[in-house]
DNA sequence: AAGATAAGTCAGCCTTGTTGACATTCCAAG
DNA sequence: CTTGGAATGTCAACAAGGCTGACTTATCTT
């Protein structure tokens, strides 16, 4: 066992070897959107609203600014989006309590409608890739996207699960 | 050991151990994309050319059809990018000899620097992952993309890897 | 009182996806 | 040998969702 490992540790570093796992990320990220993108079709929405509404759901309360730098997007952009949840009725935008030229942002039931539902079809199939690959699997998973990411990005994906301070 | 494999086993697929797999793969896929992108950007190519340059030179003779069907866009879409990548001389497009209907896809010198470039920045990040993360790591990430992936996607993922026939 | 920050908005641009319609070329089956 | 259908390419029009740049308004901080 301890011999295979030190085998895949000369073999797992191959031009080939890496291709395979780009390939994987890229096929992988189409199922991962999949659901969620056919339910939006039907709508008047996408997968940029998608992302607005899974990060609301995840902090109430959330700020406009705090949101922007998550999903690393200008403001323009984020805007647009925003404009549309909140005459929608799915997004509420309120006055910061504290600093009033914050805007708290989060769910109406009907936000949280939707987003559920999104969400329920997105971890459903995360749930059966999880159920097929098994715990260790899932670990090994987690510590390569991690490690994938940008040192901007761990921080914010650290932060996101924090208790509010 | 067992006892905290079967705790896990309770635990990992709780709604917030997914929604944490989700935001992972999202702020992952990010840092996955964002070298070739920073290249394509000084250039007038975006991530559909990447994605056309990438397969083309993993099976170089490729019809037109077999890259619609991995990349899963319409071929009006593809069109406009081999277009340009043929007219800036990076790929050639030459008339099947079998049947003389389909064009094959090859890259050119040119078409192979730039692939390469873009390659290399991926790889290096892929590369540093796997090596912090481990091979036992890089095994449960493969094996977990490979089950979020729509079957169809699949068959394609382990067809691009065969020995031509 | 002045400067910095948060949010919003307008205008315009680009890439990359979509439909629909249509022409051409060619293989293969009748 | 004709004809149906497949593979390819192309035109036009459109939409989502990124981007930049310029600017306003409100509010906080110094």
């Amino acid at each position: 066992m301890a011999e295979v490992h030190s085998g895949e540790s000369l073999l797992f570093l191959t031009d080939e070897q890496l291709r395979q796992g780009i390939e994987a990320m890229f096929f992988a990220y189409r199922g991962f959107t999949a659901d969620p993108d056919r339910i939006l079709a039907t709508m008047a929405y996408g997968r940029a609203h998608h992302r607005a509404l899974h990060f609301i759901a995840r902090r109430p309360g959330t700020t406009v600014n705090n949101l922007l730098g998550i999903l690393g997007v200008t403001k323009q952009s984020l805007n647009r989006v925003l404009r549309t949840l909140v005459e929608d009725g799915l997004v509420e935008s309120r006055q910061g309590k504290s600093d009033r030229r914050e805007r708290n942002l989060t769910l109406t039931d009907k936000g949280r409608a939707l987003e559920q539902t999104l969400s329920d079809a997105q971890r459903a199939r995360m749930r059966a890739a999880y159920r097929k690959a098994g715990p260790e699997a899932v670990a090994g998973f987690r510590q390569v996207l991690e490690a994938m990411m940008d040192p901007d990005m761990r921080r914010k994906y650290h932060a996101i699960r924090e208790t509010d301070k």
